[in-house]
DNA sequence: TTTAAATAAATTGTTTACAATCATTGTTAA
DNA sequence: TTAACAATGATTGTAAACAATTTATTTAAA
């Protein structure tokens, strides 16, 4: 078995996917293609491939030849994103709760995301809980069965993520375990309407739940903010 | 004034991707590298980038060591390809009677679409109609004046041309004009529950005047299909 | 004639080298 | 000291060269 060589520009994606649902990779930090090669042993071409699809998504911002960056969502755009939310994710309640009532629903993934969820919230392992919770999200729009819901969703999320860490408040607590649970609960029951107003103040709480006088300041070094 | 080269990868996306809307690019063509290059003049490198950003958006498909070929959707997908735009459009179409009822809507795009889309379906000028057609769809959510919807939205609409393509039922008209008018009347009026069901039945209508059993045949020519 | 294998051609995948641009540092003059 | 300018270094942008793979063609055998 030879050593595999890396190669796929997905992976740089991933990478830097994760890290800033993790919270490493912190917003306005500026990614440099030979650091990224270095450290990660991908050739400067594949690590381009990579953040030109995360420039595309909108999680990196580009700026023509001074390379990317992560995103620093303004006031303005979070609220956009969270808007793009709403619109999507009511969208994806109403497939589930549809789809539940054909009995067409496996819940097993959502619910030891909760159980995760719940873990970490009692241990107040509050990073943790921002990245479960994130891909307690996506893995609603998964449950569609539709790719193209899911692909509209994917950037949003670690956009909000990145939203949170500039504009967090530290007293107040961001995408709460207790109101995904009642979400699921609501779907659960076929209640739609409750399923539906259930995922909008969930989303709207998000959005007060940040403070945009109190902008976070940017923090240009990145060192070993992966894995 | 020196002769500009051409090296914006956007372009051969748009290129592309007005290729579709209007018809011209059929479903399931091979998109050769070196033959875009040879026919445009940009360079393999740019075209690749090009091409990338369109296997992203889900209008190309990509093969390893085959290149990219327009997408060709099957039964299935078109019909989540639809179940997205109803969730997206959907919820465009709240955003816009809300921004109307404060007075923040400013219609003369979509008018003068409206008025195009009238001449070209008095005209007998199908596929015209097509293209005004998508563009009609595109302005609404970009009214909406949310990159992101905008986003989630964009690939949907040529996706949907190259379903027509697949499926056509050359009986029944695809995205009618009359329903475009009824649909921004509604809206007009402030009435949110007739243009949310216009929307959806518009949707509804596209799908329906799609024949999944009579499938057209692939061609894969791909000469002076552009501009 | 048909099939299979071998060769040749064309296309894509990747890296490398070079050009262009920007950021930083250092110098000089007001 | 500060501001403008010049020089340097680092990073990005682009294209061309090479490698790997697929497709097409030719050749040979059944």
């Amino acid at each position: 078995m030879s050593i595999r060589i890396k190669q796929n520009p997905e992976e740089v994606v991933d990478l830097v996917f994760e890290a800033i649902l993790k919270n490493r990779l912190k917003p306005g930090v500026k990614l440099s293609e030979i650091s990224f090669q270095e450290e990660f042993g991908y050739s400067r071409s594949v690590v381009r491939q990579g953040f030109d699809k995360l420039v595309d998504s909108g999680l990196l911002i580009y700026k023509k030849n001074q390379g990317v960056s992560v995103a620093y969502p303004t006031e303005d755009e979070t609220k956009k994103i969270y808007e793009a939310r709403m619109a999507i994710e009511g969208s994806v309640i109403n497939i589930l709760v549809e789809k539940h009532q054909q009995n067409e629903l496996d819940f097993s993934v959502i619910d030891s995301l909760i159980l995760k969820e719940k873990g970490h919230h009692e241990a107040k392992e509050f990073d943790e809980l921002i990245g479960i919770s994130c891909h307690f999200h996506m893995s609603l729009a998964e449950l569609c069965g539709n790719k193209f819901i899911v692909n509209s969703l994917k950037p949003l999320i670690p956009l909000s993520t990145l939203a949170a860490t500039v504009y967090s408040d530290p007293n107040s607590s961001f995408c709460s375990f207790a109101e995904h649970y009642e979400l699921i609960d609501a779907v659960k029951s076929n209640d739609l309407k409750k399923a539906s107003k259930s995922m909008n103040r969930h989303l709207e709480h998000c959005v007060e739940s940040l403070d945009f006088s109190n902008k976070v300041i940017k923090n240009n070094s990145h060192s070993h903010i992966f894995n």
